[in-house]
Formats: C-alpha cells, sequence, structure tokens
DNA sequence: CCGACTTTGTGCGCGTGTTCACAAAGGAAT
DNA sequence: ATTCCTTTGTGAACACGCGCACAAAGTCGG
C-alpha cells in the first residue's frame, strides 16, 4: 500500500487537467504500475469504480485521501538545521498534502534564533515542549549519523511514533514505533551496481563474439 | 542485493572500532536483518566467511565494494541547483563512496556561473557536453517536476544510464537505463498511513473494552 | 428492451525472497 | 588425535506479492 501516494499525484494531475473518470488502465499506466495491481490495491479499499467506465477522479482522490489519513493535518518537526534539514524546510511541497513544518531543532548555538523558511529555529533542548506544544507526530532527522540514535530516543521518549531518517544509519526503536529510512548513499551505490553489471555483461559479450 | 551497501557501512563502522572478525550474527544485528539472510547474501558473493570463527571484517569490506562497484570512481553530474541540489552539491558524504560530483546544470541564468562547493554551475545546454568531457554514468534531477522528463531524455540521449529522480513524477525510459526515485512526500504519507492506524486502531480498542 | 462493448473485481498459478533448521566445517582445548 | 563448541552455508518449507485471464457488471447505441 506503499503505492497509494503515487496513484493519489497521478490523479492530481488528471484533475488539474480536467478529467473527470479514468480507467485502471490509464491510471496504471501514469503510474507506471500494472493494471491488475492498480484495481487489486483500489479495492481493498472499497468498490469505487464503474465497470464499463472506470473511476472517478474526484471522488478516488478522496478517498485514497482518507485512507492515507491526509484529511487530517500532520505536525513535522525536523531536527538538525544544515545542508539538508535547510532544503526541507525551504520546500514548498509538503504543505501541499497536509504535512506542516511545526519546528525546526539545532544543537549549534549560532545557527538557534536564526529565520528558515518563515520559522525561528529552536535550540534542540526544546524538543520535549516543542513536541507537546505543536502536537508532532513525526520526527525528520537530518543531524550527522552520530548524533542520530540520541535525537531518535528523544522523539520516541517524547512520544513521537513515526521518524524520517536520513542519517546513515540503522535506528533501533521500541515497538510501535515507525521509522522510514532516506539513505542517498545507498541510492547511488545501487545504480552504481547495475551500472556496473551492464558495462560486466557488455564485455563478457564481447569476449563471447571474439572466441 | 540492496541490502549490501548496508551491510558495507556497517562493516566500516566495525572496521573503525578496530574490530577484525565479526559474525554473521552479530553483524545482521547492527544491519538490522535475519543472520540467515545476510548469510545468504553473502554466499552469493563467495564463500568468504570461516567457520567457527565469522568473516574477515577487512576482506569483506573490500568484496563488497568490489561487487557493488566501489573500486572504481563514479562522475555524477547534478541538474537543478535549487534547495535540493545545492545540499546535495555540499554534502560530503559522497567522495568518500567513490561518487564525485562533475558538473552542476541549471537553467536559471542567474544561477549559472556561480560557485557551489567549489564547483562552477552550468548552463543545462552543456549537458550533453559535460556527460561527454567527464563520462558521467550517473544523473541526478533536482529540478522541478514539470522539467523532469525533459533533463531525465536528455542524460538518455547523451548516454546516461542511470538516472536518480528526485522530482515527484514517474518518469519513463528506454529499457537498459536504470531510474531510482527519492520522494519525501510519499515517505511522509506512509507515515501518516501507518500513524492513522496506530490511533485509529486505539480508536477501536477503547470502544471494546467500552462495550 | 436488447445486444455489443468496455472495464472492474478477483481466483489462481507462479516466481521470488524470507526464515527455519541442520549438517558440515573449522578452531580450540585437552 | 579426539572431542566439543561455534559458526557457516544451504536445503526445504513457507509466505507473499505479481500478473494473467476471465466472469460479472455496467454503459451505450439502436
Ligand atoms: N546533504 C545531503 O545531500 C545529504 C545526502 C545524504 C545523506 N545526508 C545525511 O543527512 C544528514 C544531514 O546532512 P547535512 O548535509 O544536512 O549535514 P550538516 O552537517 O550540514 O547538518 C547537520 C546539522 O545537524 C546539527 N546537529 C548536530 N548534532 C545535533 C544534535 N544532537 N541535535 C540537533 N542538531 C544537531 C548540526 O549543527 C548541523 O547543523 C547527515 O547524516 C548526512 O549523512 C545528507
Ligand atoms: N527541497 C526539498 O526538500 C524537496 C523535498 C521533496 C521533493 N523535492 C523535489 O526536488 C526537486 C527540487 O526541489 P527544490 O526544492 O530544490 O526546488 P527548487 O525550485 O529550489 O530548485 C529547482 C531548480 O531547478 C532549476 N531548473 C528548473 N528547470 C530546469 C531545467 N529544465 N534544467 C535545469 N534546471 C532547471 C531551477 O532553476 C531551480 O534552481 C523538486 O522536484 C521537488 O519537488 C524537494
Amino acid at each position: 500500500m506503499a503505492r497509494l501516494p503515487v496513484y493519489l499525484r497521478a490523479l492530481h494531475a488528471l484533475a488539474e487537467r480536467g478529467v473527470a473518470t479514468v480507467s485502471s488502465e490509464e491510471l496504471a499506466s501514469v503510474a507506471g504500475v500494472n493494471s491488475a495491481k492498480l484495481r487489486k490495491d483500489l479495492s481493498h479499499l472499497g468498490s469505487y469504480g464503474t465497470r464499463g467506465v472506470g473511476y472517478d477522479v474526484e471522488y478516488l482522490i478522496y478517498q485514497i485521501s482518507r485512507e492515507l489519513g491526509l484529511t487530517q493535518d500532520w505536525a513535522v518537526a525536523i531536527v538538525g538545521v544544515g545542508n539538508l534539514g535547510r532544503a526541507l524546510a525551504n520546500y514548498g511541497g509538503f504543505a501541499s498534502r497536509g504535512f506542516r513544518i511545526a519546528a525546526l531543532l539545532e544543537a549549534d548555538t549560532s545557527i538557534v534564533g536564526s529565520r528558515i523558511a518563515g520559522l525561528a529555529v529552536e535550540h534542540i533542548d526544546k524538543l520535549e515542549a516543542t513536541v507537546k506544544q505543536h502536537g508532532v507526530s513525526i520526527g525528520v532527522i537530518a543531524t550527522p549519523a552520530a548524533a542520530a540514535q540520541q535525537v531518535c530516543d528523544r522523539f520516541v521518549a517524547a512520544g513521537v511514533t513515526s521518524v524520517l531518517n536520513f542519517a546513515p544509519v540503522v535506528l533501533t526503536v521500541p515497538e510501535g514505533v515507525d521509522v522510514r529510512k532516506v539513505d542517498l548513499s545507498i541510492e547511488l551505490q545501487i545504480l552504481a551496481f547495475h551500472e556496473q553489471r551492464k558495462s560486466g555483461a557488455e564485455r563478457e559479450w564481447i569476449q563471447a563474439v571474439d572466441a
């Protein structure tokens, strides 16, 4: 069900183009998946399609949004206002999906107090208070790897049960807490791996032809 | 085999702590996976373990690095020097893994010519020339969604066969080209989904107790 | 009202990846 | 040398997700 956000984005794009209904085939092609898979996914949240016609775009947007919990607002706190933290704070694409950046937290006192994207950067000591005050339910970790586990523990202790981690470490959390990891180095390494296999296969192919 | 980079990172951490050998159990626990899975993964690249002892850390680092193609340098080009492109360019963690940022490309002429992380930002028109000149094999797309497919097509036309995409669109590429997508909004939406299910389950549980 | 056409929803077989469990292999100690 | 202990490498059961293919359901034109 990690594909629902992709469908949602595709549906939003269709809605903006004024499309009223869409078939599973069309939507699947835009979302880059098999049409049977898409239909099965959608059937898990109820029968919202009309046979012979397809799905009502607006209605489907509403149903998926509701399923994903996007009809409510989520308060997000970002810890670590460095290269990445700044980029995230300045990104406008979150607010439109119901994610409100409620706080920016830092350890470096020379950064604390400055304003980024209309928000005052607060000291990391205020983490617990900030989480309580804004009802933060999602914590984003954009600190160096060495500080990540410690920050994560404080998030968990403060009652945050969803964490998005950019630091290149495996976080240990108690049961009931969700962690998602975004690791750009790993993405590059996977690309490099396939890239190497491509050129390797080519070399072998040339050798085979030579022989 | 998307887990090899995780093992590699764990091994590097162990090596820095002076650990010479490691058992599959220990390494699996650090990497956050099942030990049988880890052993099967490692067995796919040969028998590098010693029964009764474990794996030699340094030797395993070398073997995995070789398998991933990290013994050679990869030239990376980043297109779109905005919030995200800047953060990526300034990040030092890539170079240490063999990824060299060879070029920064932009469409906005007010940004072209400025220096970011010691690199001069070049105009997007130079894409083909830059790819050729530096032997770029991995292209990173950090432009707005509307420009992503177009940039991707130019990368592919220039001979780039691996693309890392940060724009929230599904890219269409010919066979043989690898695309990996990093979509932060989707990560947040997945967390929100689980978060909602948690509180939903709690509500149902309270209702069940009340009844 | 009916028949032709379109599209959904799903049963089923298939392939992949995961985990358990254990035999074989090596090291250490006597 | 023999025995015991630890740990690897892997066979086999299992789970799961994917996609084909098709019947049921609904639309639309006549
Ligand atoms: N920038 C990138 O493109 C990029 C790419 C891949 C991974 N990452 C990872 O993302 C993380 C952040 O990267 P970055 O480039 O923004 O690093 P950065 O050094 O620019 O920023 C890190 C910030 O975290 C702050 N910090 C350190 N310890 C803290 C603590 N205990 N509590 C609160 N704040 C603390 C630092 O003061 C700094 O401002 C790193 O783990 C990095 O490995 C970044
Ligand atoms: N910043 C974030 O934290 C974040 C989070 C999630 C997703 N994203 C996605 O990443 C992408 C970049 O985000 P950003 O915040 O850096 O945006 P941004 O607007 O700050 O930067 C985009 C840059 O791309 C340049 N550009 C536009 N068209 C171009 C073209 N055809 N060729 C070359 N350059 C071009 C623009 O001039 C601009 O400098 C967007 O697609 C965004 O949706 C960003």
